[in-house]
DNA sequence: TAAAAAAGTAAAGAGTTCTTTACTTTTATA
DNA sequence: TATAAAAGTAAAGAACTCTTTACTTTTTTA
């Protein structure tokens, strides 16, 4: 799954640092979600989605792979 | 977080079985989704509300709590 | 280009999601 | 009401999410 998060947390001039902050979570979990490392849990894209003014589905692009 | 998805596999005329067997996951993973044991993973929320052919937002209500 | 800031990464550990197996309880129907 | 179908639940284990600590690499700026 891929996500503009990265791309959305630049447009608001926060580093990682910062931005992990704001939503409560370590830096590290913002650098792996960005890295597409993992995906955040349903809880955490909220938050991160709530936190730029979007819908999960703005953020975080499922690509319905068929077979 | 709670969710609707008791209801709107109900309005399919689904039980949990072939829910769960049109999701591919375990008709326990749908027991405890629909009993709010845990939330569903991003992926399978994602898998859930496009079975739905509904939103992740209308599907998972998350009451963003302010302390 | 040297120093500082930002980001990548790794490993160990805690907690969460999901599976399988199996049994119990509830609900629907003959 | 007896049986069948549907749903609840529990436990052990695999895989995933997230944390902390700590170090390395990349990018920015003085």
């Amino acid at each position: 799954m891929e996500n503009r998060v990265e791309e959305m947390r630049k447009n608001l001039g926060l580093n990682q640092e910062a931005f992990a902050r704001a939503i409560k979570v370590s830096r590290q979990t913002v650098s792996s979600i960005e890295n597409g490392k993992y995906n955040p849990s349903l809880e955490l894209a909220f938050v991160i989605a709530d936190f730029f003014g979007k819908s999960i589905e703005e953020v975080f692009i499922h690509e319905k792979r068929k077979e």
